[in-house]
RNA sequence: GGGUCUGUAGCUCAGUUGGUUAGAGCACGCGCUUGAUAAGCGCGGGGUCACAGGUUCAAAUCCUGUCAGACCCA
């Protein structure tokens, strides 16, 4: 090829070009896979513990919260996971040994549910056994996808809450809590599925809209000076529940007005009580309005008086409560103790006594005391007591009310509130030291703390018994003779050992009469057979796995799950730690929003599903890869609700393709340097290798910052704007002269090239926890022996603290831009085409501190121009500029004087 | 209905303790670049900082209320 065939581009041979063989594409989705399987075969998560456990690294323990082994891996639970595995890489990257042993919740409705659905009529035994096989499943499914997903831990040893070892602490966490007297037996409103037949969690509750018949009930008063004269009316939606109606509750300090009432249609009269503020509301629904005076007085007055029962032959006591509202109803509220938590609570006050006639099915028993309700399903009663109220002449009105009210989560029925036998866990008696636990602890974000609080500050106590079969056995026994429980650490601590070794399917397999005997119980005695709340499976883990397994210890450093987690796990746990040890299990609790959808809307499963927008986690990494999913997590705000959707999601690409692009030029650029030979030192760098050294130091010190308060965003919103800017737009722009057409092995060149060195291998480094294939691809391409994941973080460099060579920049800056803002106007008037041919002249203000610096060979470079020069002062700056004479030289392709007898510029001359 | 939060360009986000003309990236439009090329660079349009009051010389930033959304609770 010679100079005449090609023209200028003769002189390409001649030229130091950037090479590499990493992909400009990243082909995630086939590559990936491969890499993983390759961490998998040298078993990196092990490799990473041994090296920091051979270098006596500071312990950090992130104990993970465990999904529930249902369902595939959906966006939210991809979430999660994937900010536990931000965590625990950038904790072993800052030095520390952060085992991690991902677990699975394996008990419970849903999956009995799904199992039960299947085919009906199992026996219990058979039931967990496909249970469990169900879960073990979904425990593949989802551990498959959460490795694709590039989270390391220890795959094959998770902890199951089915396993045996597991069930049997759990047992003996009950146990304990047995030794402190903190277990009881009670009947007690529970709120009671009879689509589920059990009674549920608060967890298990969800609201949903419905119309309910409410009426307007008077109850006339038997005792006191308005005995006779006078009615109480009350408001319920529930009117089923008014044959179990003790007691009438008026607020002690609101004003009631008692009076005579007129129909507005049938004339028909009546003397009442209502609260005062509700008159109004109480007439237009009604129709019944005052009609003559009405008499005043505090809801205090009227306490302990007696009320006739609307269709009972027996009276309601009159009780006060601070919880009686003026916002619907009456201003007097009727209490079924049998029926309602708050009712319960004044029940209990004011001994009203409790009824509860309704059974499992919802249906009333004989206890209800009219006999054509016996039988009947309570919301068909509601109809049949209405027209009994409306027969007995104390209906005064009634409509439709459409409120938000509890169904079941599994079987989508309505909940009601009855009293059953229940086992539950004295809170009161934890309550103090938990609250005092609670503000020991970190909430990240910092509102946590109140949520938690709020919720075990008023929390009732715990119902633990379901009568479910998918489960951990409650080890409780009943006396043959009187039924009364046997609640007894000591043998339920020996139920533990019994199953510890066969599990606790021996509890559903065997009898009683084999129990009784295993155990040494009297002949004759029977077993319990409910199961325990799952909140006491997962929330015994602190038990179950950090005090069992080596690699761990309680308190742990971190627990990481979503906001609805305060009433859940962080919750059960801190319940049950403070039982069992006096302390919370954690030391710090950080929480992420859900996953909303784009217009920040909740995302329904199936509303998505109809509307064709994936949520499955698996789709989304088979289509991008998972790093990008990854860099996704690390981009959003975790402390809110968090965005998504598949547009929000191809945004993400972009950021990617300009992470990859970097350490692929500055790979391509780094072709021909051997750090050992090649380095410089300090003295031999330019101005803009010290200045993008300093930059890049406040980069190292940011991230690092960033990642040990978890704000992953921030790392990332740092590392995309020294990409975009500072390395894309000027460094590597700037120094593509010097790279491309200096001698090989000039100062210069070798100057720049050990800058970018170092940026590569802090910014791989850097991007590593969440990139975690590209940035080890990256680095095994730089020669990297070793996954980049056995690395540390890189240090600030002393060397390039300070920002004397920002401080200078900046003034270049101000050039750069001042000769922008003219050249521009200079390529519209078409005087020229780019900016390499424009020589500028500024005019500056005398005391400007970029003067000294316009006729350096620092600032020619900087902004990429023919020639620059200082004019005539000026009161504001200002540049001018012409097109060059000078001929473009054919190498380097800058408009600046030739040499002497050459084509070339000076520079190119020498290297040629 | 109650508690805890959130609300800045079409989209994703920056915005330090209140202080010049509210900044990036994406997308869009126009140029340059065939030596980062399924890349790179420059320029441009686009915001009454959810809304309404208040405090202040000065408010995206502090206070109050309204609206919308999220989680938890009823």
């Amino acid at each position: 090829m010679s100079k005449q065939q090609d023209g200028a581009s003769s002189y390409k041979d001649t030229l130091n070009l950037p090479e590499t063989e990493f992909p400009m594409r990243g082909d995630l989705v086939k590559r990936e896979p491969s890499r993983l399987e390759n961490w998998e075969k040298q078993d990196l998560y092990a490799k990473i513990i041994e090296k920091r456990k051979a270098a006596g690294s500071e312990d950090f323990i992130l104990h993970d919260g465990p999904p529930f082994a249902n369902g595939d891996v959906h966006m939210g639970t991809a979430l999660n996971k994937v900010l536990k595995d931000l965590v625990i890489k950038s904790k072993t990257m800052a030095g520390y040994h952060c085992p991690y042993i991902p677990g699975w919740d394996c008990h419970g409705l849903p999956i009995e549910f799904k199992v039960v659905k299947e085919s009906r009529g199992l026996e219990p035994a058979e039931i967990r056994r496909r249970s469990e096989a169900f879960a073990r499943e979904f425990i593949d499914i989802q551990r498959k996808s959460f490795r694709r997903l590039g989270v390391l831990g220890d795959w094959e040893n998770p902890y199951l809450t089915l396993s045996p070892e597991y069930e049997a602490d759990i047992i003996r966490v009950f146990a304990t809590l047995v030794d402190k007297g903190l277990v009881y037996q009670s009947k007690k409103p529970v709120q009671w599925s009879y689509g589920a037949q059990t009674a549920l969690a608060e967890a298990e509750v969800e609201y949903e809209d419905r119309k309910d018949p409410a009426v307007f009930v008077k109850f006339p008063l038997t005792t006191g000076d308005l005995a006779g004269k006078s009615s109480l009316v009350i408001w319920t939606t529930t009117p089923w529940t008014l044959p179990a109606n003790l007691g009438v509750a008026l607020h002690p300090r609101f004003i009631y007005v008692q009076g005579e009432f007129t129909h507005g249609e049938d004339g028909r009269v009546e003397n009442l009580i209502i609260v005062k503020e509700l008159v109004d509301k109480f007439t237009e629904k009604t129709g019944f309005a005052p009609s003559g005076d009405l008499e005043e007085f505090k809801g205090e007055t009227l306490e302990g008086e007696e009320a006739q029962h609307p269709f009972l032959d027996r009276t309601s006591k009159v009780i006060l409560a601070e919880f009686v509202t003026t916002e619907t109803g009456t201003g007097a509220v009727h209490i079924a103790p049998g029926h309602g938590s708050d009712d319960y609570v004044a029940g209990q006050q004011n001994n009203l006594g409790l009824l509860s006639p309704v059974d499992d099915d919802g249906n009333f028993t004989e206890e209800v005391g009219v006999d054509f309700l016996v039988g009947e399903h309570v919301f068909e009663g509601n109809f049949k007591i209405m027209k009994l109220l409306k027969e007995k002449g104390v209906l005064l009105g009634k409509e439709n009310y459409k409120h938000s009210y509890p169904h079941c989560w599994r079987s989508k029925t309505p909940i009601i509130f009855r009293s059953v036998p229940q086992f539950f866990i004295k809170i009161d008696d934890l309550r103090d030291t938990a609250l005092k636990e609670i503000d020991k602890v970190d909430w990240l974000p910092h509102w946590g703390r109140n949520r938690i609080f709020g919720t075990v500050e008023s929390r009732p106590d715990w119902c633990i018994s379901r009568q479910r079969t998918w489960g951990v056995p409650l080890p409780v026994f009943y006396d043959a003779e009187t039924g009364v429980p046997n609640i007894d650490a000591d043998v339920a601590r020996k139920v533990a050992e019994i199953t510890e070794n066969g599990g606790t399917n021996l509890w559903f397999e065997h009898d009683d009469a084999w129990w009784a005997e295993k155990l040494g119980l009297p002949e004759g005695t029977t077993r319990c057979k409910d199961t325990l709340d799952v909140w006491i499976d997962s929330g015994s883990s602190h038990v179950a796995v950090m005090d069992r397994h080596p690699e761990l210890h309680t308190p742990a450093d971190l627990y990481l799950e979503a906001t609805d987690q305060h009433r859940g796990w962080f919750q059960s746990s801190l319940m049950l730690s403070v039982a069992v040890r006096e302390h919370a299990p954690y030391k710090t609790v950080m929480t992420h929003g859900f996953v909303v959808d784009q217009d920040k809307k909740k995302i329904s499963k199936s509303a998505a599903k109809a509307a064709g927008k994936p949520v499955d986690a698996a789709y989304f990494y088979d289509k991008y890869g998972a790093d990008i999913l990854r860099l996704w997590v690390s981009s959003v705000d975790w402390q809110n609700e968090v965005p998504f959707g598949e547009d929000l999601f191809k945004q993400t690409a972009e950021p990617y393709r300009r992470f990859r692009n970097i350490l692929r030029i500055l790979l391509a650029n780094l072709n021909d340097f051997d750090v050992e030979k090649d380095a410089v030192s300090y003295d031999e760098f330019t101005l803009m290798d010290r200045w993008i050294l300093e930059r890049l130091n406040r980069v190292v010190t940011e991230c690092r910052e960033a990642y040990a308060k978890f704000e992953f965003r921030k790392v990332f919103n740092t590392i995309n704007q020294f990409c975009a800017v500072d390395l894309s737009a000027l460094y590597i722009d700037i120094t593509k002269d010097l790279m491309y057409c200096d001698a090989t092995d000039s100062n210069r060149r070798r100057a720049t090239q050990t800058a970018m060195h170092r940026v590569f291998d802090s910014l791989v480094k850097l991007l590593a926890p969440i990139l975690a294939y590209t940035a080890d691809e990256a680095w095994e391409f730089a020669g990297g022996k070793e996954s980049v994941h056995l690395e540390v973080f890189p240090e600030a460099d002393p060397d390039f603290i300070g920002d004397e060579a920002i401080e200078e920049v900046e003034q270049l800056t101000r050039l750069r831009d001042l000769a922008q803002i003219a050249i521009d106007a200079a390529v519209k008037n078409e005087e020229f085409k780019k900016r390499e041919r424009a020589a500028v002249v500024f005019h500056l203000p005398a005391n400007d501190p970029a003067r000294d610096l316009v006729e350096t060979e620092d600032a020619l470079q900087f902004v990429m121009v023919s020639s620059m020069e200082l004019g005539a002062d000026a009161d504001e700056a200002v540049a001018q500029v012409f097109a060059t004479e000078d001929e473009e030289c054919p190498r380097c392709r800058r408009s600046i004087p030739a040499a002497p007898d050459s084509e070339l510029c000076e520079r190119c001359a020498d290297v040629v």
